[in-house]
DNA sequence: TTGTTTCATTGCAATATTACGATTAATAAG
DNA sequence: CTTATTAATCGTAATATTGCAATGAAACAA
């Protein structure tokens, strides 16, 4: 099949899901870091910097996009992207609780 | 292609890529969260808990095992899976550096 | 032994992802 | 106008992922 049956999971576990989906390659991984690191916001460099194809680091900047993490805005012919903070914070705290679930001092089998 | 050029990326980068992919499925994550919430460790339950096929369910478990989130524990007939909280760990302090570079406080282009 | 239970593995079909060449659209420069 | 430059989109090939029926293997019970 190949088709995730989202319908059976509750929306908190489908959010994460999607949300890692945003860091399960590293060349979006290699993207954000990049954005975090420059403070004026870069774009065709990250062709440059990467060393993927112009339509791939598209095709990534858009799915990044898409999910709110970052922002891009035109400035003549290129185009300024950076991170959107108000959603990696909402990000950050969603993945962040369930990481930190692990309370129990219990021993158990394993 | 289909293929992630692994070889352009650090090591850092494709580690991150990589764990976050165990958590980039709902399934593996109610996997999880489900052996969080269970003290004594749960196995053939996750099928019936979570609602996939059994073959299914011993896939997901199998990419979390491959990956050192979880370890497996046979007792008999059934099989006792449980958070390895040392790789956990680990897991946690990785994705958490990724998560707090956001240290600039100068304004950007968007 | 023969069944039963529990889980792993195999094999396969459907779908998703990754990557890039070719093209297009938009702006800027001449 | 024409010609770059920049980035998005289209189309396509290669590979990965998801899901399950069928089967296999191991432990246990009778």
């Amino acid at each position: 099949m190949g088709l995730t049956k989202t319908e059976i999971f509750s929306e908190q576990q489908n959010e994460i899901a999607v949300f890692a989906k945003a860091f399960a390659h590293p060349a979006r991984v290699a993207i954000l870091q990049h954005l975090f690191k420059m403070d004026n916001c870069v774009c065709g460099d990250l062709v440059i910097e990467i060393g993927l194809a112009q339509p791939t680091i598209s095709q990534h900047l858009k799915e990044l996009k898409q999910l709110g993490l970052i922002k891009g805005n035109i400035e003549g012919t290129s185009v300024c992207y950076c991170i959107d903070r108000e959603n990696w914070n909402r990000m950050k705290k969603l993945l962040n609780e369930f990481f930190d679930q692990d309370i129990s001092t219990s021993g158990n089998c394993c």
